[in-house]
DNA sequence: TCAGATCTTTGCATTGTCGCAAACTGGAGA
DNA sequence: TCTCCAGTTTGCGACAATGCAAAGATCTGA
């Protein structure tokens, strides 16, 4: 593991309004991983042995049903807090964490987590407020999947995976990380053949350009008409 | 106001653990109130002057779609929190709170909640745990909705409230508020026309009884088979 | 006790989405 | 450069669930 500055830290949202030298204690305390694309970074009903903060990459927060099929919970940005079990009073994982593309985390102890949150309270608001984002984002998703049709649906979630990750290119706006019709199918409830019959319709139409794992929006306005569609 | 008795709290999972002097504490803070059914507790984006404790009845967490569609976020049953918004840093609540039987709660401002916090952490790692096991259950609502067929999702519903609010009767296990066919269907994502067929043919098979906003589960474990079958 | 409102049931036509199958394509590795 | 394989596309038939419509049941308040 390398040494790391305490630059690194301070500008992303977990560590908003921590002094340097908070930020250098929670630094000490740390580890740095790689983690190739594609290997887990945690997985479901584990022991919560750490908690992460993704460096650079993107995850893939995936759950299993008992029959097999998996359905994406969320992605995890670059910047952004994984695994932080102890925060929400859990022993265990409540799902997996697969890297997207390669990636680099941070790692603490789960056993440090009380020390951490006593001696920087600022760390500890920001990361319930962050769970409670995500609690109030997974509602707005079971909002969406109990009253949108599947176009609505996925609309939405490439208009989203655009915004959150997406990189600026002379086409349009391009998703960073490799993604497959099956990823997004698995993000939005339904089949790849819907999804690719979706994409290709909106390909031949000049809205977005797709091609193996890769998708740039073109006309984001258009999507946003279709996802947020009265009828 | 009545007068309360610490040893009402005791019992409750947010005070579990707490001392007699906490609970003298946080109850002197409180103030309580009557919401006859049907009349709300709090709305969606209102200011989030007050968070809340239910002492009796049963509230409804409902949002609203643009186009004004109902979804059942969840439902509070007695004994548990409502509208923490303060507890995951934001100052309006993100959804609205419907009495669905006659309730009483108890409401403390909003503005006391970083005393309350550090005055007893107890409480505070309580309510993080809650909030933690609504993420985990919303995020499995997202996997069912992703997955899972009407039949398996209503069936999943009708067990799920007879198990969190029923009571023994006679014929079987009762839900204990009045709940109609409308109010399962926005549950569960579907219409009020398939949930009422539904209903009918368990109905008829004797594994359920139910009237008007009314259901008793007669066999139980019928409908858990329905409800996790692998196809 | 009656009238009106609310909730529930049920038949029928329609359709969005799936499941299956088969062909195609682009990239990685030998 | 060739081969293989994972990922993608597309046609077609099937069906779960919806939407519409109308009638029936149950409760409430005058």
């Amino acid at each position: 593991m390398s040494r790391l500055d305490a630059s690194l830290l301070a500008d992303l949202p977990p560590f908003s309004g921590l002094s340097k030298s908070s930020l250098d204690d929670m630094l000490a305390r740390a580890v740095s991983f790689r983690h190739p694309k594609g290997t887990h970074i945690f997985r479901e009903d584990e022991d919560a042995h750490s908690f992460f903060l993704l460096l650079d990459g993107y995850v893939r927060v995936v759950k299993l049903t008992p029959d097999g099929e998996q359905v994406i919970v969320r992605y995890i940005a670059t910047g952004e807090l994984l695994g932080i079990a102890k925060a929400i009073g859990r022993e265990t994982y409540p799902a997996n964490a697969v890297a997207a593309a390669d990636c680099v985390v941070l790692a603490w102890p789960s056993s440090a987590w009380e020390t951490i949150v006593a001696a920087h309270p600022g760390f500890a608001t920001n990361t319930y407020t962050m769970v409670g984002n995500r609690l109030v984002g997974t509602q707005d998703r079971v909002v969406e999947l109990a009253t949108e049709r599947v176009e609505q649906r996925v609309a939405n979630a490439i208009v989203s995976l655009a915004r959150e990750t997406g990189r600026k290119t002379e086409d349009g706006i391009l998703i960073d990380f490799p993604i497959s019709r099956q990823d997004i199918s698995e993000m939005t409830g339904t089949t790849l053949h819907t999804v690719s019959r979706l994409l290709s319709s909106w390909d031949t139409k000049g809205w977005i350009k797709s091609g193996r794992q890769k998708i740039t929006l073109v006309e984001g306005h258009k999507l946003m008409m279709l996802a947020s569609a009265r009828d």
